[in-house]
DNA sequence: TGTACATCAGTGAACGCGCGTTCACTGATGTAC
DNA sequence: TGTACATCAGTGAACGCGCGTTCACTGATGTAC
């Protein structure tokens, strides 16, 4: 009896034992920062002896970089997911915002502070370009038949980006401009800039939002 | 003959070691990373004992939170003396960007990923709302009556920020959106995830720069 | 169904490292008479 | 101007810590006949 993708019970305790560990790296991450992350630390929490995860991962580098790929991978399925069930990019918004607030330091192990010469691994790029990909969509159906911007302009004549996407130029800006602005908002958001001042974050969010829906109209 | 504010040979030495070990630490910042920035390290590369530096500072901490005082500092006073010389609200943009580009772990030391538990003191706080007025009297500056969106009346209420600012709403709200929108594009440039797409990076921070202006008229 | 063997998860000891920080000290620099 | 004393910068040894990672091993789990 072949079973085509069975996986042996070795093999499912392995994917349990992994995944595991990540949540306790997630844990980790989020109570102390992603730059404070130890295998040690893990295995104590895990009740097991510190070499007993390099079974499982090659090292903390590479578990690392799984975490990144695996944040990118939760975040592309989370847009991709809501577009599909009809999400405008006004839906994508909150989606995203949304996100983004339930683990902060997820999100900035994404998009926050570099590591002066660390580099992604190429399959996150890919990944971050489907995101991309989602959005345009998104914009694209936005885009009646606005006037092109010189940015805009630059940007087409620029678009490795955004694979083979048959998206006007006016559509790439407005993709560009919602990624950046809402990134300006959550970031500041979610590092705590806002707190000493009393306004709504949420408000300013959907200010920023409502800016760019007019300006695609 | 009593000298008001004579520093003694001692005091200028201290000063100028304390300098020079802030130096050694923006280095160090530049090259790794805040969190890597270690005071053996720093103590190593000057050709002294690691102990001598606590003649200076009383650890790591308050050596952080210094360079974190000053970088602060440096902006304000940056962005004070191109108002003061007559920058208008896009020549503070340009500033800030130049600011930011001179060192983005810099940028980041005050604008990147929070470390969960750390709180800034008191003092920095000051200096960020220090320079949340100069980019208000420069918004203020460019706002003749302009109809306030729901969102200013919102900050409006809320204008503990501002201190005594006497800025319209609508200042408050174009103060607000400059701050996320420039954050928004140069956090993303600095931490490189423009550097797959081929577009200008400047070309965006001037788009967006330009749809602030144009709201304003 | 039972035995013989291979696979592999986890252990404990060990290595070398760099960290922040303390302490008692030496020796140079400044101060007071 | 010269001597006596206080101040203080910097040293070297030491403490305890946690880190990533390697290695030879035990013992349980699965596989083949």
């Amino acid at each position: 009896m072949a079973k085509p993708d069975a996986a042996t019970p070795r093999e499912r305790y392995r994917a349990q034992v992994r995944t595991e560990i990540k949540e306790h790296a997630w844990e980790q991450i989020a109570t102390a920062g992603a730059s404070a992350l130890s295998l040690n630390a893990i295995a104590k929490q895990m009740g097991v002896s510190g070499p007993a995860l390099y079974r499982y991962f090659a090292g903390r580098d590479e578990l690392i970089t799984e975490l990144i790929r695996d944040a990118y991978r939760s975040l592309a399925d989370t847009l991709r997911t809501a577009a599909a069930e009809g999400a405008d990019l006004s839906g994508l918004a909150h989606v995203l915002r949304g996100w983004a607030l339930e683990d902060p330091q997820r999100y900035f192990l994404l998009y926050g502070t570099p590591v002066p010469g660390y580099h992604a691994p190429d399959d996150t790029t890919a990944i971050s370009s489907e995101i991309m990909a989602t959005l345009l969509t998104a914009c694209a159906a936005l885009i009646q038949d606005a006037p092109d911007a010189p940015f805009a302009a630059h940007l087409a004549d620029h678009r490795d980006w955004v694979g083979a996407h048959p998206a006007p130029p006016a559509a790439l800006h407005l993709a560009m401009t919602f990624w950046t602005r809402m990134h300006g908002v959550l970031s500041l958001e979610l590092a705590g800039h806002f707190t000493g001042m009393r306004f709504d974050p949420e408000q300013l969010f959907v200010a920023e939002l409502e800016s760019l829906l007019r300006r695609s109209a």
